[in-house]
DNA sequence: CGCCGCCTTGACTCCCTTCAATGCGAGTGG
DNA sequence: CCACTCGCATTGAAGGGAGTCAAGGCGGCG
């Protein structure tokens, strides 16, 4: 018995403070005491297959996700079937936070590729943030740091053309990606061409096109998914003045 | 003492349980005496004037403002001079949320009119949401609400034409609006052409010539600053479809 | 092989932007 | 009182960038 509860104790702490996410996750800078009190409330961690659904607008908020292992997709979907993409997420990034506000899924989210997510049961995420600080103002943030990314997205559909979108785009993927331990300059896409569109707001041909631009530039070398950084300063220049003045 | 001591009770006990957006605002559903400590909270409220700035982008977070009277609007600026407006703020909303993401404000807040704010002490707020769980829980909801919206006006920009963007719009203030007490079908734009065109992804001109279109069909009557809705059900037919399947 | 999902490219169209002129009301000063 | 300016709104004409439609390619897989 006592045995047992070691073990699983063991194993539950193993799930925060063994994840390669942990540091951009909603445990970053929890002691190990509070580390073990959050890992308590992650349920089995699971998996999540390539195309499908983790959960959709309308589903009942019980549930927020860390993602662990792979990517996903959130997107909204209008009455008559259009699909707008709100965002991309990474290994240690929140899904499902859009939910809180009327304990209700309004996004649709997708995994892009098998992966692996740390459900977390949120009204008990909410009672243990009461007693953990660290972990109440990293919830705050996530959420805020949510609104951001969302502003930026707004100023990049309301003001940068197709090209600059694009680059801005790519400029995003790869700086997340070498924050995870990836290379900033090789990477593999996991989204479709259609999918990069919505979530640009522009038509998939458009982003063929905003490819072969950046190409003819000889600023990346984009064959499929296969991403090739030439020009990491030439890319930039693209969309310098287009951020947001406060970031950098 | 004893004396000032209750009529600043008082005073204070009264800024929240007598305003007008308490029902939008976020006290909504404490009892009294978690009203009052959240009372207590809050500074001197005070007065912006039209077209003054309640906050900056890149002001440090100390305080986050509740809109007891009055509108704003909040913006983000690009570094070469580009402006995205990134929302239309009305009583008991709330302006600085997105600064908790890096304890810096992202946006600007200028006052669409005279307007009178209620500034809180941010980290106080954390501090004593631990011990009132409803405000915690309220505290969540508007960041997530925040989030929902911005999914709102992203689908706006990604999937709308300027035409159903504009009565997108002029239905979404319209609503708000009622909610507040005020007439659905007859308000005041107190905010230019260039804003709501920066909003919705627009030029101004071509906000214009939208509204001279639903004028044309006999759906809105727009003088100026001044909007009289004549047709409510043709202009909520303009979007349907449009709108998040979610949401009604 | 042949189908299917996804990507690419070209040609044409159209909606929104750009540029420009005009209107219009409020505030100011002669 | 009126002339003048200034900020904001409106409307027209022309141009361009992204959308639409269509054809074809490429690669994976039954």
């Amino acid at each position: 018995m006592t045995e047992v509860r070691l073990l699983q104790g063991q194993h539950l702490k193993a799930a925060c403070s063994n994840c390669s996410a942990l540091e951009f996750c909603l445990p970053f800078g929890l002691n190990t005491q509070e580390l073990e009190r959050l890992d308590k409330l992650i349920l089995q961690r699971f998996k999540v297959r390539k195309g499908a659904p983790l959960y959709r607008a309308g589903d009942p908020l019980r549930l927020l996700y860390a993602i662990r292992i792979g990517s996903f997709k959130t997107s909204v979907l209008s009455l008559d079937g259009r699909e707008q993409v709100t965002g991309f997420q990474l290994p240690g990034e929140m899904l499902g936070l859009d939910a809180i506000s009327a304990d209700e899924h309004t996004c649709n989210a997708f995994a892009l590729e098998d992966s692996e997510v740390c459900p977390i049961h949120f009204s008990q995420l909410e009672k243990l943030a009461r007693e953990l600080p660290a972990l109440q103002h990293n919830l705050n943030r996530f959420l805020s740091r949510e609104i951001v990314r969302d502003h930026d997205l707004l100023m990049m559909l309301g003001n940068m053309n197709s090209d600059e979108r694009l680059a801005a785009f790519l400029l995003n993927l790869s700086q997340r990606l070498s924050m995870r331990g990836y290379s900033s300059s090789e990477f593999i896409l996991k989204m479709r061409r259609d999918e990069i569109g919505s979530y640009l707001g522009l038509r998939l041909e458009t982003i063929c096109r905003g490819i072969a631009h950046l190409r003819e530039q000889e600023l990346v070398e984009i064959a499929g998914r296969e991403v090739k950084v030439l020009n990491m300063h030439g890319l930039k220049q693209l969309v310098v003045g287009c951020h947001s003045a406060v970031l950098h």
